[in-house]
DNA sequence: TTAATTAGCGCAAACGTTTGTTCTCAAAAT
DNA sequence: ATTTTGAGAACAAACGTTTGCGCTAATTAA
């Protein structure tokens, strides 16, 4: 029916009211501007009758208020990020905010055409998973005085908020689960090489090995993806000395590497065991349950969300940066051996 | 540093031309407006060095146009909704546009809050799998004009363009190939009763159990969800004739049944088989991997994506209605029964 | 030399809100 | 009878853009 667009100013005229009170009472302000009882009624009346809703872009403009906070991540169609954006989201939801979500697909360029975008629709705060270490842009706009908080990914020697978990004593644990189970000769997948999670697990990864006396460990990989877990999983096969666990640092490179075993007929733990960072509803179903480090990503999304909110109202936040303790689901794919 | 905002008056002062022309040739509109050489330098090179971000509200308000497209889902946190995000995300920003993502949650309440919130934004398009039969606010929108299209669920007796999968003919595909393998005994663990694909598949599977001359079946649940699978199942396996195959209707209801079915002890598909709707990549590694209908989401999300933009210029699109023939991934969990 | 054209740009009015200030009554206080 | 008060509401100026139209000076045509 009406296919124009009502305004304030149609109902102010229906209801022979001004603007100014028609705005008034749609934001709730009708008794701290003591509007009448009546002129309330009829406004709410009328606002419902046209179908009025309101023009944010507008109110916006004018007030500088825009209860969006924008979320980045590299990879929507990565389960571990997919979680992470569903509960943000929520998180967010529940403060009366809206969420606009960019996927940067792991490129430095998209993401910095994103957070463009999201700054031109001024946001009013920033959750993000920077990809690998795209942090000029980022930087540029946490010094324009964007609220920003950090999670999974961040910089550590920029002054950016971030909580992610503790890769490093997640990285431990896992090589030492493996180690403590005999294993010596172990291989690990890694992520992108220069994201700071992927870091810190390498060192961890390595610490514990060292710690353990053992030489005879190599990494390989590049990529959080699972291209690069099926293809290093083939030529770590083809190696003289095959390793007798592999590490793989994200669910995705787990994936890749399965297949390749799969495609080579090799079982896990049987032939190979595997642990993994980061957990997956599936993996409890998988034909061999992966053991995995799991990371407490429910909570993670609530702190960022928390402490964003605190930045956005101008309070100080404690402890900026944040690393929560992960945990080591056991499964089955982790072999005793000798 | 700059902490104020900087607006395209700033960047006018400081080179000395009028807004209106830092307006076009910001906007690429330089040439049509033969704005020099000269002053195409000049201001660009401010706009530059003042960190200029444009205000999409402000331009907005003006012009009508937002780039901004809203995607509605029931769950992120839905792996073969989060896929629709990810393709959909894409494909829309291919375009030049960008997209907002909301999650209904399966929530009625929620869905309309969202969908008032996007109109808000003045999106120009709306791409949404309705949770269940909320039509009253959707239909509204369509008949202000506002382009949309459904996919996954869609409303059969409305207007509105969709394009899902031929829900139907998988469902027949699949209770087929179940009874093919000599199962008589089947149940079938829905999802959200009143949601169209989930009506459309109970028929099929009807259908075909008739057309099989089958009467010993029986249609159990009521949600998309894991809890559901679980509980149904467990529910099924305390009947005094168990069925010898499950049909589910959902990937998630799958691992529900997964999981009742190993606190039973029981193997798939040696104590029962299974088949699933929805693919996913795990489903290929599980303990026994599952036999699926596969939706060709990606197709899906594409064909989705270039009507909302057909109807967001105006032209008509042929086929309003579109349903994508699924398959059969054959894998492990059915059995050949006798 | 004058008229017509064109290159190059600016004016100012929107867009739909929000909000600080001001106005108008009628009732209460003096 | 006048002033004060308070309830109820309106004015009008923003917010940062876009855009139809109009203006000037220089160039070209006549």
């Amino acid at each position: 029916m009406a296919n124009q667009k009502v305004s304030i100013v149609d109902i102010a005229k229906k209801s022979g009211v001004s603007i100014t009170t028609v705005s008034r009472v749609l934001n709730g302000k009708a008794d701290e501007y003591r509007i009448s009882e009546k002129s309330q009624q009829k406004i709410k009346e009328t606002a419902r009758k046209l179908n009025y809703v309101p023009n944010q872009f507008a109110a916006s403009l004018k007030s500088g208020k825009t209860n969006t906070i924008a979320l980045i991540i590299p990879s929507l169609s990565n389960p571990f990020f997919a979680e992470i954006a569903s509960e943000i989201n929520a998180e967010v939801r529940n403060r009366g905010y809206i969420t606009i979500i960019g996927d940067s697909d792991e490129n430095p360029d998209s993401e910095n055409e994103e957070l463009m975008q999201m700054e031109a629709r001024n946001i009013e705060g920033l959750v993000i998973a920077p990809c690998s270490q795209n942090w000029k842009t980022i930087k540029k706009l946490h010094e324009r005085g964007r609220p920003i908080v950090c999670i999974d990914r961040y910089f550590e020697d920029l002054d950016i908020p971030y909580v992610s978990t503790n890769n490093y004593e997640g990285a431990v644990m896992a090589t030492r689960h493996l180690i403590d189970n005999g294993h010596t000769q172990i291989a690990c997948v890694q992520g992108l090489k220069d994201s700071v999670p992927n870091k810190l697990r390498i060192m961890g990864f390595r610490d514990a090995m060292i710690e353990a006396g053992s030489k005879e460990f190599n990494i390989v990989g590049d990529d959080f993806s699972v291209q690069n877990g099926y293809k290093e999983m083939k030529l770590l096969l083809q190696k003289r000395k095959r390793p007798t666990a592999i590490f793989t640092l994200s669910n995705t490179i787990a994936m890749g590497c399965m297949q390749a075993l799969r495609e080579e007929n090799l079982k896990i733990p049987e032939d190979i065991s595997i642990i993994t960072f980061d957990d997956h509803p599936y993996l409890d179903y998988l034909a061999t349950p992966l053991t995995c480090v799991t990371q407490p990503t429910r909570e993670i999304c609530r702190i960022a969300v928390k402490h964003l909110f605190f930045m956005m109202d101008n309070k100080e936040i404690k402890t900026k940066q944040l690393l929560l303790k992960p945990e080591i689901k056991y499964r089955k794919s982790v072999k005793v051996i000798r």
